[in-house]
DNA sequence: ACTATATATGAACATATGTTCATATATAGA
DNA sequence: TCTATATATGAACATATGTTCATATATAGT
């Protein structure tokens, strides 16, 4: 095939794409958001439940939140966060089967 | 819920997963599968086509190729690259779908 | 107002990653 | 055997990334 026989993507297509797979190609945020696929969590409550310290987390979910995959609602002093893009995790569990069964 | 109520990961199958989407957070890497998607290439041909240097190009089919993702066959002094993974390649596809619509 | 609690955030650090450059390897052709 | 071609590979480099530590912010309870 030659150059204008293929179909290429736009720079930017490229960048977002990465930038959704640079997300989950992180063991704390695939723990992170398999985690919010089964429940609304505070933030303490991830970091209990992942053993990780409270600041890692933070850090993670406002990655997270930056690319607008969580969302969260405040009650007082506690954060409870939620996944906010089904297609993602809709992916992330469809790579989760993929390498389960190998 | 309670930690014994979650469905946690092993960590085997949390690394990876993280393997497969760290193998696709690449904007080199993204454009070489997607390339190869369409067509088997050799490696000058997806160099030209992309506009990496043969070398970029070759550490980076070797990255794939340790994770199965591609594989090649040899003619000569050329080696043509196909994609070896379809479920990959699906996926890859999703988020490209899924970011060019929004 | 004071204290405790929950979370966010910035700086610093170590590690991982992608490219380039130089070079090695291997095959084909003369 | 000499040369050209195609690819692989190692070292070096700059940049990106994830965690920790210290601290800031904000709310609730007393």
């Amino acid at each position: 095939m030659k150059r204008n026989e293929h179909h290429f993507l736009k720079p930017e297509t490229v960048e977002n794409t990465a930038r959704i797979f640079k997300a989950l190609a992180d063991p704390s945020r695939i723990k992170i958001l398999y985690l919010l696929s089964q429940e609304t969590c505070s933030v303490n409550h991830i970091a209990e439940m992942l053993g990780m310290t409270q600041s890692a987390v933070s850090h993670q979910l406002s990655l997270l939140r930056n690319l607008k995959l969580v969302k969260y609602n405040r009650d007082g002093n506690t954060y409870y966060y939620t996944y906010n893009d089904d297609h993602v995790i809709t992916i992330l569990n469809q790579v989760i089967e993929h390498v389960a069964c190998e």
